[in-house]
DNA sequence: AAAATGATCCTT
DNA sequence: AGGATCATTTTC
C-alpha cells in the first residue's frame, strides 16, 4: 500500500485543529540510512504573534524563525539547550507564524535504526517506551536536524501520511510543557495527546 | 562584544 | 533537583 500524504488543504486549516488532527498520523523520514516511521501521539499548538510562549511572539522575525513566516506544511526545526533538535510543522497562512510542535511518536517502522541512533541496545526493559517519547528524543530517532529546515512535508524525504491502520482513540487536552516564562499563556490548554498511549512524553 | 536564555534529556 | 552545552537572541 502506498502512503497517502496529507495535502495542502490539511495544512491550510486552523492551527489548533491541525494539532488535534495530526494525532494518529504517520511521520516518515526516508533517509540515506533507511526509512523510519512514527505515529504522532502528542502535539502542541503555538499561536504566533499573540502567543507569549511562541518563538514568534509579537511577530519576532529572526533567521531562526524565518520559515515560520512562510507557507504552511513545511518543517521548522531548531536546536534547544545546545544539544537537542525540535521538530515543528509550520501552520498559518503566509505571514502568520504559527506552528504545531511534535512532542512524541509511537515507533512504527525502522525501530532498529531508531535504537542505533538513540544508542539504546535493549528496549525490552525499562527503556521500552523511551525511543521517541519526547521532542528531542524523536528527532534523534528520526534523524531530524537543521538540514531539514523548510522541507515541504508533501515531498518525498520528510512527510506526514494518513495512517495505514484503523484508528479509534480519545484526545486529551492539557497545558503545554516547559513554558513557564509565558505567564498566563502557560495555562492555555494547547497540548493534545492520545489518551492511554504509553509513548506520550508526560501525562 | 558580551551576557542571557532555553518548546530537553539524563543522571543523581 | 541539578547539570550538560552552545546556537541564537538580547542587551550593552
Amino acid at each position: 500500500m502506498e502512503y497517502r500524504k496529507l495535502d495542502r488543504f490539511f495544512y491550510e486549516r486552523d492551527t489548533e485543529e491541525i494539532a488535534k488532527t495530526l494525532l494518529g498520523k504517520d511521520l516518515v523520514h526516508d533517509s540515506s540510512e533507511g526509512k523510519t516511521v512514527g505515529k504522532i501521539v502528542e502535539t502542541e499548538a503555538y499561536l504566533g504573534k499573540d502567543d507569549p510562549a511562541a518563538h514568534t511572539y509579537e511577530d519576532t522575525r529572526t533567521d531562526r524563525t524565518e520559515v515560520m513566516f512562510g507557507p504552511p506544511g513545511h518543517a521548522y526545526v531548531y536546536l534547544i539547550y545546545g544539544m537537542y533538535h525540535c521538530f515543528n510543522v509550520v501552520t498559518g497562512e503566509e505571514g502568520e507564524p504559527e506552528a504545531v510542535f511534535i512532542r512524541a511518536l509511537e515507533p512504527i517502522k525502522g525501530v532498529k535504526l531508531m535504537q542505533k541512533r538513540r544508542d539504546i541496545d535493549d528496549i525490552s526493559g525499562s527503556k521500552r517506551y523511551d525511543l521517541t517519547n519526547g521532542p528531542g528524543k524523536l528527532c534523534m530517532a528520526m534523524d531530524i536536524d537543521k538540514s531539514l529546515i523548510g522541507e515541504d512535508l508533501r515531498e518525498d524525504e520528510l512527510f506526514i501520511s494518513e495512517s495505514k491502520e484503523d484508528q479509534d482513540f480519545q484526545i486529551e487536552e492539557a497545558k503545554r510543557i516547559n513554558i513557564d516564562y509565558a505567564d498566563e499563556a502557560a495555562e492555555w490548554k494547547l497540548r493534545y495527546y492520545i489518551s492511554e498511549n504509553p509513548y506520550v512524553s508526560e501525562k
